[in-house]
DNA sequence: GTGTGCATGTAAGGAGTTACATGATTGC
DNA sequence: GCAATCATGTAACTCCTTACATGCACAC
């Protein structure tokens, strides 16, 4: 029994919210987790085939009309390798790459007006990121588990506190910097 | 002139700091940018080459002692690289992996004790981060530029601010969950 | 009958990490 | 003399994304 790859994590968690088919897993990972996990086909359809070949999942056939489809569930043996997996003490990755953060640190090289520009750029794109996740909001509350609808409400506020951290810069920057005119 | 790989930008901007060796481009990194943006030798060794193959940059034999380097600066088409990536309107990356919301996401299967537990391990990483960073702030006021301190700044605030909301979401979760004695 | 969504997959390629190999220098 | 640090590099590997291929079903 292989160690549970990152994709394999998501792909078990998501199981044990329901019984699903791979699309159906990225469908979901796309208006929840995306913002901090996400995956690709490329990575899902090849993951399915190993777990189930590891006994954590079985799929079962169910044509939808015509179309070939097959869902998932957890085993046992998956729903205790969930469990090891969320109360194991590991090192949780956490891996961050920003370019705007990149970009303001060689920011001694623009102008005070371009670090302006760079710094309203960077609040609007989390700005862009707050409107979708508030969007999410009513798909969340749907959902029959707590956690997703706490963990969006975390990413609210995330996106939010950097938002405003940014527009505090971009004032003092200004606030300061703007050449009076008279 | 293919376009600047992510690993080109921070190697031009750690040069426009100043005039530097494949291994103090690494040392640099480590002590600044990885929180955001790391780089591996992987990366910067073969990507220097390429810089100059493009004359973005130049690379000067500068041995110490009978030990070979080979220590880069900026040409100007470098430093107009640079700006213009600086200053350009192109999407900014922003990617998050953090297994520490991964784990909260699915913690439906997980009871309130455990829950506590896993957001007391998420709140320590945090610390441990900030700690990190702080130990990082005399450096980043000796470097001669004023925005690597000030996005020093922006990562202690950051993780400072992630360390007192899970330690927020503890503190409901155990005043609540606790089951109360006599 | 046409576009959109459901559904499954693969191939190619890019980006990045880890581990290794090599060797000189410096400080204790 | 030995360990740590300076310094350069490569090979193998993992992970992940993008693009493509295929085909059914349903709504308009």
């Amino acid at each position: 029994m292989t160690d549970l790859t990152a994709t394999g994590r998501v792909i078990l968690g998501m199981l044990r919210l329901g019984h699903r088919t791979g699309y159906e897993i990225k469908s979901v990972v796309d208006v929840s987790t995306r913002h901090f996990w996400a995956a690709s086909y490329g990575q899902i359809y090849p993951e399915l085939k190993r777990l189930e070949a590891d006994g954590l999942i079985v799929g079962e056939e169910e044509p939808a009309g015509g179309r070939a489809r097959t869902a998932y569930t957890l085993t046992p043996a998956g729903e205790a390798a969930l469990t090891a997996w969320l109360t194991s003490a590991d090192d949780l990755t956490f891996e961050l790459r920003d370019e705007g953060l990149l970009k303001y640190f060689f920011a001694d090289a623009l102008e005070p007006a371009q670090v302006a520009e760079h710094l309203r750029a960077v609040r609007e794109r989390h700005e862009r990121v707050l409107a979708r996740l508030r969007q999410m909001e009513a798909g969340a509350e749907a959902l029959d588990a707590r956690h997703p609808y706490l963990t969006l409400q975390f990413g609210i506020e995330f996106h939010r506190w950097i938002a405003e951290r940014f527009a505090r810069m971009e004032q003092e920057l200004t606030s300061s910097a703007t050449p009076r005119r008279k």
